[in-house]
DNA sequence: ACCCAGAATGAATGAATGTTCATTCTGCAT
DNA sequence: ATGCAGAATGAACATTCATTCATTCTGGGT
C-alpha cells in the first residue's frame, strides 16, 4: 500500500532463501509432529513451546494451531504416532510370517526392541515424556493403551506358540510376556536416565539372558 | 524411623479462622516437599505451578522462593527426597543384618518395591514425572544416579552372595543385577500407565517368577 | 510487659506462552 | 495470462506464571 513494492531486490541475493511454500496438509502435519519429538526429546515435554516447534519445522507459529487445532492436540498425536510406530513394528514382527523360525523371530523382536531404530535418545525421551504425565492424563493412557493391548496379546501369543514348541514346563505365556515387556521397558529407561551405567550392548545381554532362562532351545 | 506426624495443627477448623504460624525451616521446607509430591501426582509435572503448591500446603504464595529459592530448586529438592526414600529403603533392608537368611532378604525387598509404600500412585507418578524430563535434565540424572549407584552395588552383592550360596552355574550377579532392577522398573511403569491390565498381584507373581528362575534353591 | 529477629504474606511486576486473525502469497485450473 | 481457493504468515492480544519485596505478624528472650 505505501512501501515500495520492489519484491525483487531483497528476494533473490540471500543464500538463506526462504521462499514461502505451500504443501498437502498431511506432509505439514508429519513435519510439525517430527519438529515436536526432536523438541521434546531435546529440551522435555514441559519445556516445549508452540513457536520452539514450529521454529524447528522451518515454519511460522501460526501454522501449528491452523493444522492441530491446539497444542494440547499437537502433543495428542505426537505421542500417538510414536506409540503406532513403536507397537506397529513389534507386531509386525511378531506377526512375521516372513520369519517361520521362531527364536529367530525372538532376535529380530529383539533387535527391533533395543536396536537403532528404537533406542535414538530422541524417541525414547518422547516414549517417557509421556509416560510421566500418563498418571496424572487419561487421554494419554488411553491413545497408548490400545495399541499397546494389542501388542500384548501378540507377544503372548508367540510365546505361547514358543512354549508349546518347545514343551517347556510350568511356563506361563501371560506371565512371562508381561515380566518381557517390562523388562523392555526397564532398560529403556536405565538407558536413558543412566546411559553411563547401562550400555545399549549390556541391555541387549539382559534381555537376551531372560530369554534364555525361559526358552532355553530357543535362544542361543 | 521417626516419622513425625504433624497432622494435628493443619486442620482448618473455620473458614475465618487463618491464623499464622511460624514454624521451623526444615520443617516447612518438608511441608513444601510433600505438597509438591501431591501437586505432581495429580495433576502432572508440566502444570505444576507455585500457587499450586503453596495452597496445596495451605501457605502463601511467596513462602516457597522463600525456603527454596526458586521453583526449579524446589523441584530439584523433591526429586532428591523422593529418590533416597526409594533407594534408602532398598538398600536398608538388602544390607539388612536383621534378616540372615537371603531368601528372606528377598523377600523383603520384593515386599518393598512393590508393596504398599512404594507403589501408591503418588510416589510412581513423581518417579516417572522426574524420568521422562531426565533426558533433556542432566540436573536430575545426576541426582539419582548417587543413590542410584549405590543401590545398584549392594544388590549386585546380595546377588553375589545368594549364587555363591547356591551354587548357581552360568549365573552373573551384575547382569542379573541389572535385569531385576529394570524389571521392576518396567513392573511400576505399567502398574502406573495401564493399571486395568496389570495388577500389584500380577506384578509381584512376575518378579517372584524372575527371581526363582535365577535362584530356584532360595525362592519358592 | 515489651521487643525485635526473622518467618510469613500477597499484591505487584515483568516475562513467557497459546491462540487468533487480518493479510499475504502460492500454485493449480481455467 | 488470470483468478482464486486455501495454505502460510506473524504481529497483536489475553492469560498465566515465577519471582520480588514492602509490609505484617509471631513468639521466644529479656
Amino acid at each position: 500500500m505505501s512501501e515500495v513494492s520492489s519484491a525483487q531486490a531483497d528476494a533473490l541475493p540471500e543464500p538463506g532463501a526462504k521462499r514461502r511454500q505451500i504443501r498437502p496438509k498431511a506432509e505439514r502435519r508429519q513435519q510439525l509432529i517430527d519438529a515436536t519429538i526432536r523438541c521434546i526429546a531435546q529440551h522435555g515435554l514441559s519445556s516445549v513451546t508452540m513457536q520452539m516447534v514450529t521454529r524447528e519445522a522451518g515454519l511460522s507459529v501460526g501454522i501449528a494451531n491452523l493444522h492441530f487445532q491446539s497444542k494440547n492436540n499437537l502433543l495428542n498425536e505426537t505421542l500417538r504416532f510414536v506409540a503406532e510406530e513403536y507397537h506397529g513394528g513389534q507386531i509386525d514382527i511378531m506377526e512375521g510370517a516372513e520369519t517361520p523360525d521362531l527364536g529367530d523371530r525372538l532376535d529380530a523382536l529383539l533387535d527391533f526392541q533395543l536396536g537403532r531404530g528404537v533406542t535414538q535418545r530422541q524417541k525414547m525421551s518422547v516414549w517417557f515424556a509421556y509416560y510421566g504425565e500418563a498418571g496424572a492424563r487419561p487421554v494419554y493412557q488411553k491413545i497408548v493403551a490400545t495399541t499397546d493391548r494389542l501388542a500384548a496379546q501378540k507377544l503372548e501369543r508367540l510365546f505361547s506358540d514358543i512354549i508349546q514348541q518347545g514343551g517347556y514346563r510350568d511356563t506361563d505365556a501371560r506371565e512371562l510376556a508381561t515380566g518381557y515387556s517390562a523388562l523392555i521397558d526397564g532398560l529403556h529407561l536405565g538407558l536413558l536416565v543412566t546411559p553411563r551405567e547401562l550400555t545399549k550392548r549390556r541391555a541387549r545381554a539382559v534381555a537376551r539372558d531372560f530369554l534364555r532362562r525361559a526358552f532355553p532351545k530357543h535362544v542361543r
